[in-house]
DNA sequence: TATGAATGAGGCTTCATTCAT
DNA sequence: AATGAATGAAGCCTCATTCAT
């Protein structure tokens, strides 16, 4: 059971977001997803095993086609600074193209339990391999300082860009957040730089 | 109704951190805090309004104490490298000291509905208060960039701890957290410095 | 939500007439009801919006349709007289057929709040009708006084019936009910009647 | 424990009657009451041997010094017409002058459980032997018809007039009470009588 | 494949009553 | 006599999941 794609996955997954942005996690019930997909309770459970398994299969889906949209892109950049830059701003516009999405990843999928989270993080190493690459890069280039603690580092850009991004999605998205990439990259650069 | 103070309004805030830390935000019953006390499960509800507003008041004194602490160890340092890293060193430290607490804060506070996560951030403010302070005196000293934009500057540091210290959690704590404050304090002075 | 009508529509409310007569209205849990109809919990919520709204839609069944029977059954007789005989029979011959109907009519359905109280009032109304076009006639065809003030007729004849059949359950049903028709029918028709 | 009498007996009683009437029978907890009449919540059980005991309490003080009140009146009275247009129009009178009382009586009291309600029936007793004692006077006088069924009568007369104050309180008292005694008296001798 | 009616476990909260002071 | 903090039992309802069709 559980099948993997088919024009109701997506259809699942898309609603997911919807509702799940609209409505806020708690309030998020199968039956709300599968109306808005247009399907039946019960279809919902020939493509995911449980409740659980959509949002999985959401961050996956989205994750994956960033992660891999990002690689593409970083590979055009050839200076570690422009990676970096690269990087922050396809982050940021993505989650400001798709303010729903923003929604559930910075807040709603955050109060998923544990075991979840835990599995959300899985996921999330594809995104974090591609900053400690640059990181390396950065390092081995001796662009940045030699002793850096790469874990450290990761932790800071990746817990940077989440904290402005988040701070945007609870603020409403009332201001700009891609003019944001530009100084935010500046912050980080200037903290790992060798000086 | 819920009255503040007293005895068992402490018993009942420690049990809950306790009970929240080992089961978990979602499997923590009302009654299986009560137990925890020591109290009857209806003797809850002479100090708190509903089982939210344990996590509140949690929030709140546990922050409350811990900010005004900072706040009087941040006025011993004279420098501003000083502060940052005094800041950093005692946010690590304090959850460093206290797992549990740390484990509340950093994931299972998190998993509560946003109108409760807007609470949170109220009573976050003090804390980010403290941050704004410090980059406000480095701006003002010339040591600090002159154009920093402090809202992303404190938001690249909080989120650089917080995120070092998810980690620390979720690796179950399996290394020492507070000799990360020296790298993390070196970074993100690089990163806001004139150079 | 609450679907009208269908086989366990009918299980529920007959359960419920069952449970609340045996058990009384607030020692009748929808546990109770459910286990009693032979359903799940949860299946009594997707034919009623919630407890209370059991009640009603078993007061507005049986009212319906004993209003719909008695209507049909005034419109055979021809006087005024044979017309309040009949409704006062009806009523009676209704009650005493169904004991557990006459508790729940007389006694556990005024155990409920001011609330749903004017919710029966409303779907009582439509008795009160037939009461009403009963009086109207009698006062056209010069059979009762000239200036009687309707309300209050409607009142002493339904106040007197009501108290009657509840007197009757009280007493455990101890004594035949129907026979009562034509003592209270004279008493009723003497009243009214122009002299 | 649970003394008759003293000054805080009957501060609870007037307390319970208006926090009920004010509050509905289902919302009115002891603690109310106790605050109410200006006393503590454990107080009310050196008075009371529970919450029930209150508004038995209740009702028999009321009931107890209106039945007192009746016999007096309806004594002056020579003739039995007069007696029961007396009779009514105390009733309605009393009922009239304390709105809450009659909220009470006529509404809230009657949400309580079969139980109680014997109990209520065992001291309305009172009232219903001067209603009967009327009636046997009549019968003996030979003014009501010699065949009258007493019991049938008591519960006619006793269940129009109630009918009539209920409807007037669920009417929110937006009309004169008592002038309704005087045809209210009309039909029920009217029924009574030998024609 | 798809449906959607049916299931049933699980928990927050209220409030009458007690009893140490 | 009086207090009021503490107790703890008890129930309505939601919703993820199943399965007969």
């Amino acid at each position: 059971m559980a099948k993997k794609r088919g024009q109701k996955y997506d259809q699942i997954i898309e609603a997911a977001v919807k509702v799940i942005a609209e409505n806020g996690y708690h309030n998020s019930q199968v039956s709300k997803i599968a109306k808005e997909a247009g399907v039946a309770d019960g279809t919902i459970y020939l493509y995911f095993t449980n409740k659980e398994a959509i949002l999985i299969s959401l961050f996956e889906e989205k994750m994956g086609k960033f992660v891999q949209h990002s690689k593409e892109q970083l590979d055009i950049e050839t200076s570690v600074e422009n990676k970096l830059l690269r990087l922050i701003s396809l982050h940021l516009e993505q989650l400001e193209a798709d303010y729903n999405l923003a929604i559930v990843t910075q807040l709603e999928l955050r109060q998923s339990n544990i075991a979840l989270r835990n599995r959300i993080n899985e996921i999330l190493k594809g995104y974090l391999g591609l900053i400690d690459s640059i990181i390396i890069e950065g390092v081995e280039e001796g662009f940045f300082s030699d002793g850096l603690d790469i874990r450290i580092a990761r932790q800071v850009i990746f817990g940077a860009i989440d904290e402005v991004v988040t701070n945007w999605v609870m603020k409403d998205h009332r201001y700009e957040l891609t003019p944001l990439a530009e100084p935010l990259n500046q912050m980080l650069l200037n903290g790992l730089k060798k000086h």
